[in-house]
DNA sequence: ATTCTTACA
DNA sequence: TGTAAGTA
């Protein structure tokens, strides 16, 4: 299928497809019209790639997840430990951005009751 | 009508 | 990421 499918199967657009492609997620063929030519199962990874880009992992690391899915079935079944301990690190780094804006909006916080009591010299 | 590449008020 | 331009 060409791009214009493949980006309505999966909700995208050409745009996103074409960077994917840039980012080396996705490895189309071309036809000799210089059209690119996707997998029907090209669909499935499509899938893959938003969810993991919805869990805040940069194009760079979803390159290395991708080729770890066995089946393009599957959704996301870790196989291979390399994957695993990727995962892991972005855990930690979710739990460390949980950290540092829970300590903003204390700051925020600790404002606000400042400014509530009018008068007192805040911060 | 679609896709391709390149570039940017 | 959208969009415009100029092709194929």
């Amino acid at each position: 299928m060409r791009i214009g499918e493949l980006a309505r199967l999966t909700g995208t657009t050409p745009r996103a497809l074409r960077y994917y492609e840039e980012q080396g997620l996705l490895h189309p063929q071309r036809r000799p019209s210089g059209y690119r030519e996707y997998a029907p199962d090209s669909q499935h990874t499509v899938r893959h790639i938003q969810l993991l880009l919805s869990a805040g992992l940069n194009t760079a690391t979803i390159a290395e997840i991708v080729p770890c899915i066995p089946d393009e079935t599957t959704v996301l079944a870790p196989t291979c430990q390399e994957l695993l301990d990727l995962l892991a690190e972005e855990r930690d780094r979710i739990d460390a951005q949980i950290a540092g804006l829970t300590g903003a909006k204390d700051v925020l916080e600790r404002i606000m009751n400042t400014s509530a009591r009018s008068g007192e010299q805040g911060v």
